[in-house]
RNA sequence: CGGGAUGUGGCGCAGUCUGGCAGCGCACCUGCUUUGGGAGCAGGGGGUCGGGAGUUCAAAUCUCCCCAUCCCGACCA
């Protein structure tokens, strides 16, 4: 395509808002713009690497057997009230009703959906199944941000496996586990996959691809010693064992006027390890204490996942005062009865702690978890810390920042039951299908290459997803031999299937070479007089510019350029 | 939903405290010069100052209400 008759509104200053590199950079190279807080225009730019990325999803799909379909976005509220989560999701679902006052859903999620058309599979003959589709999905988000990276209404590739039993759901997983890894090394995403949580989604296993980069929003804890990663929301580490003080033996009240934190306390003699951290929280509406050593933070999603607890807040001031007598900050369980006790593991054992009294500037010491306090139930909930221990290979872990690229659940039985699925088995004997659901957003994808494959100029998308593999830049358009010659170039390479982009604009050649830098494109063929006065173009390659400078005959362009995109397409297909 | 900030032409910003002709840079249009890393000169077009109400002779500026956007937190199938 020429340049000049395209719409690429690139801009020299990035919108004050935008803070994420990602965002910044899509939306000066006119690839993106926001109509609203989480809605954005794909403009030609993006909407070329969004296909290509579309591409990749549905080869790598296929690949592994999978059919593409096309569900509907908009569904009655009856079949997610089957499933349960009309209820249980909440706000975070777009929901309107139609002409006739029936309850209608914009789809974010397509288990129900899948589960309801997979009714008419009737035979263990029939199994397995995977089903996908690129399809935009709508969540009413309570905060958007990061341009593409957390949004309200995107694409995503989302698919669906069903098997007849535990096995053959294995096999579904790994299937695709193995294609995520393809698909984000196509991407050019260094993704790792890590253990996680499933959250709402229900079901046993789930792995997440996570790619890291200072604009996300997971923390990960990866082992460089060995191959194991896990979400925080998951992950454990092997932590040194604290021994136990020598004092006090025995329950005392002390005051401590005006000590409300760890910190204070503290500082008044009582380290965070001999401390007992009570934490009250309204869970699914009955009040809860969660104990934890003074030095350790609250994981709220291990807690979840461990208690099944479907709705978890921090209670009120006035409701810990009515039930404990006290605030935050002067609280303790030593002597509740009736108020359901959950703590970490770290306090098994532990002698001569201090915590708070329940009565205001007043503390105990000299507390014995297993005398004085009585647990209904332990529970690993604190969130572990940059350079813990390994749970397998005990090595330091590392925690860093992530994008989660791409998420597959296993999901077990929960929409097959629901929406009552059943097939014979090979004895004649009714099954209830497992199923597995897997999802890749395009956007996101997409966002996340831009997070990572840019310098000071801009962006440098990877070839197998660029929205041009070449810009043919006229240094001297009204140089006619160099229009002639590059003319020529362009139809050449078009003919040979090169995505070429011929950069025609009566531009300075300054802001030819800003502007082919800042969208990205790979690779850059320099037309000029300079040049052609010794028959000779040049080449580079935006992600190494001074390296890979050379000089080429007018008739070699075309074979080089061929050789250099499916050289660098075959290291990563 | 809690905390913080911002809203002035397509983008970046000044002006708001202390009320008095709506400005600057970039981008855009015309002409001339220039031409291998974001040109120069001259001329020109474009703004309900987020919206509404109020105070005032006079409001971008002061008061009240609302809206939008961003950041942190909560939440995130």
């Amino acid at each position: 395509m020429r340049w000049s008759s395209l719409f690429i509104p690139t801009l020299r200053e990035a919108p004050a808002e935008a803070e994420a590199v990602s965002h910044q950079l899509l939306v000066r190279g006119g690839f993106i713009r926001q109509l609203q807080s989480g809605h954005y225009s794909m403009l030609p730019l993006a909407w070329r690497v969004n296909k290509k990325i579309v591409k990749i999803l549905c080869e790598e799909m296929d690949l592994i057997g999978a059919q593409e379909v096309m569900l509907p976005a908009i569904h009655p509220a009856s079949v997610w009230q089957k499933s349960g989560r009309w209820d249980a999701i909440g706000d975070d679902m777009f929901r309107f009703v139609d002409r006739k006052d029936a309850e209608q859903v914009l789809a974010m999620t397509n288990e129900e959906v899948v589960a309801t058309v997979a009714l008419e599979l009737s035979s263990y003959r029939d199994l397995p199944q995977m089903w996908y589709q690129i399809q935009t999905k709508f969540r009413d988000e309570p905060r958007p941000k990061s341009g593409l990276l957390r949004v309200r209404e995107f694409d995503m590739k989302d698919s669906y496996s069903i098997d007849i039993d535990d096995a053959g759901l294995d096999n579904s997983f790994n299937l695709h586990h193995q294609a995520y890894e393809r698909i984000f090394a196509r991407l050019g995403l260094n993704a790792i996959p890590v253990e996680a949580s499933s959250g709402a989604m229900g079901g046993s296993d789930s792995v997440e691809f996570m790619v890291e980069s200072p604009a996300g929003e997971d923390d990960v804890a990866v082992c460089d010693s060995c191959d194991y990663s896990a979400n925080v929301e998951r992950a454990t580490s092997i932590i040194p064992e604290v021994e136990n003080r020598l004092g006090n033996e025995t329950l005392e009240k002390f005051e401590t006027p005006n000590i409300r934190t760890i910190e204070a306390l503290s500082e008044a003699g009582h380290p965070p390890e001999h401390q007992i951290k009570t934490l009250v929280y309204m869970v699914d509406g009955e009040l809860s204490l969660i104990l934890l050593r003074g030095d350790h933070q609250f994981q709220e999603q291990k807690f979840r996942d461990s208690t099944s607890a479907m709705e978890i807040a921090p209670a009120e001031e006035e409701t810990i005062k009515k039930a404990l007598g006290a605030s935050p900050g002067s609280l303790g369980a030593v002597g509740i009865d009736g108020i359901k006790t959950f703590a970490d593991p770290s306090l098994k054992g532990r002698s001569v702690m201090t915590t708070g009294a329940n009565e205001d500037d007043f503390h105990l010491s000299g507390v014995d978890v297993d005398r004085d306090i009585k647990v209904d139930q332990w529970v690993d909930v604190r969130s572990i810390a940059d350079g813990e221990g390994c749970p397998s290979c005990s090595n330091p872990l590392r925690v860093v920042r992530c994008i989660e690229a791409g998420h597959i659940f296993k999901l077990g039985r929960k929409y097959s039951e629901a929406m009552g699925m059943s097939v014979l088995d090979s004895e004649g004997n009714s099954q209830i299908p497992t199923m597995g659901s897997y999802g890749i957003g395009v956007g996101r994808a997409m966002a996340a290459i831009a997070e990572t494959c840019c310098d000071d100029s801009g962006l440098i998308w990877p070839i197998s997803v660029a929205p041009y593999e070449v810009v043919l830049t006229v240094v001297k358009t009204d140089d006619e031999n160099s229009m002639e010659v590059a003319d020529k170039i362009y139809k050449d390479l078009k003919a040979h299937g090169i995505d070429v982009l011929f950069d025609d604009r009566e531009e300075r050649p300054g802001v030819k070479f800003a502007d082919a830098e800042l969208i990205g494109i790979p690779l850059r063929v320099t037309i000029g007089p300079r040049g052609l006065e010794n028959g000779i173009v040049e080449f580079l390659d935006r992600s190494d510019p001074e390296k890979t400078q050379t000089e080429l005959g007018v008739e070699e362009v075309k074979d080089f350029l061929l050789e250099k995109i499916s050289a660098e397409l075959d290291l990563t297909a």
